[in-house]
DNA sequence: GGGTATTTGTCCGTATGTATT
DNA sequence: AAATACATACGGACAAATACC
């Protein structure tokens, strides 16, 4: 036996998924079946489409059957700020990317906490770990569907100086919290640094994604830099690799995007 | 039955993990123990390690058993150039950035091939497809780890023009090929565009990389423009998302990396 | 709403193969 | 060569989710 047998089924369900014979959204055959079409056990039959699950081809539905995915038109994010732009809220360029690709997008309205920040938060936003800070989270969706999740976390004093009352205001900022902080506190955001990871997701994550256990996210720390270098802001971002993608631009490259 | 059985005995294991009592590198118990410890039957016990495997906090090894994973120090990339050091070849700010890490940075000597380009190179490079292009591939380590595998495509006429005929010799360019091309050609890459995925790895990078089915790579495509816009060099790296991550800094950011 | 058929999810037991020590 | 440990494959039983009448 060159291939196990649960490995070769599922190359052969493959194929027929890559060529178009099992057309995206169709129904593979049920587990029944499958077990008739090429003599195996229904638990081998199982292995093969958990091959397939893992690699992102079908998703299987309890009680309906199992289906081809629909492959998501991918939203491309980009890094580097356009110079001609400035630096923006990460809102206000989100909506317009989002819009320039003719395709509707939405934010929930923030959650805002008080926490005490775990220590790779504290960290990046270098704080003590054990004070508090502040915590504005968002969901954000394209066309309806659930596209990343956002969460900024920024030093307690902003609001016990009572200089950035705002902060706590569960309500969207349209022109972005940096400009506020400007205004407010006369804190200029001069740069940022993205740090790009990827990970499997918690189950929060999977549940609002709805994605499996074993599917990617990436999960992309921005710190937001005064002329001191000190950290104003933390941005913690959730995108599912399934539907994102991220471009960098440096020095001239051409066009916003496409060729 | 709130969680399935399996669930609960992969969360337990996990704990057991997270907490330190299975240290990393340690062996689990095998699955004869593991059956008798929860009272499961072995299939029960193998769905839960099959859980722990795709988090990617054990391994299994035929014939010796299952052990926590040893978390490697990640290596992080800059993605944008220092501008004090101006765009420069990725090979030397690679082997640069290793080394002022502290660990020690080898390359392949790259494999030349002249190739049909997929349609997804050839629309990226911007030349037609069908017609060939020259690529070189090199492996890349880190304290003699895999850390990624690099390709990078040149239009075919850079050689068949006659004027950079260095490009077909398999051997690494210390200075970049960057540099070179701006020698013996005069073409200047003005600036460059990462673009970043993430996705499963191919059966090559699994036996490279020597990660599972269901791990995770980024998969990053360079795209190099001269003054005109025009591609002049793509350049596509694979690094598995367990042992590198990223950096995108934009206007005054601190420091190379660390606070 | 309820009942039934269909389909996938979980769990068990067993046998045999393959890799490593 | 033998023992150990994981990998593959089979079969069966019941549970849970969904769709349909």
């Amino acid at each position: 036996m060159a291939q196990p047998m649960y490995q070769q089924i599922a190359d052969d369900l493959r194929i027929k998924i890559e060529t178009g014979e099992l057309a995206p959204g169709a129904q593979l055959p049920t587990e029944l079946e499958l077990r008739e079409n090429y003599n195996a056990s229904r638990n081998t039959i199982r292995d093969a489409i958990k091959r397939l699950t893992s690699l992102g081809a079908v998703e299987t539905k309890p009680g309906q059957g199992t289906f081809v995915v629909q492959k998501i038109d991918p939203f491309v994010t980009i890094l580097t700020d356009d110079p001609k732009r400035g630096i923006v809220g990460e809102n206000a360029t989100y909506l317009s990317e989002v819009s320039e690709s003719h395709r509707e997008a939405r934010l929930t309205t923030p959650r805002v906490e008080i926490q005490v920040p775990s220590g790779e938060i504290a960290r990046r936003l270098r704080v003590e770990s054990g004070t508090q800070v502040i915590s504005r989270h968002q969901q954000r969706f394209i066309d309806e569907i659930p596209w990343s999740l956002q969460t900024s976390y920024y030093p307690m004093e902003f609001v016990t100086s009572g200089k950035a009352p705002r902060l706590l205001i569960a309500e969207d900022m349209p022109d972005g919290v940096v400009s506020y902080l400007e205004e407010a506190m006369g804190i200029r955001q001069v740069g940022y640094r993205d740090w790009i990871t990827a990970r499997t997701p918690d189950s929060n994550e999977q549940s609002f994604f709805r994605i499996s256990h074993d599917a990617t996210v990436f999960e992309i720390f921005r710190t937001g830099f005064d002329e001191d270098a000190t950290p104003v802001r933390l941005t913690v971002t959730i995108f599912p690799a399934d539907r994102n993608q991220f471009i960098v631009n440096v020095g001239k490259a051409p066009g916003p995007q496409y060729e």
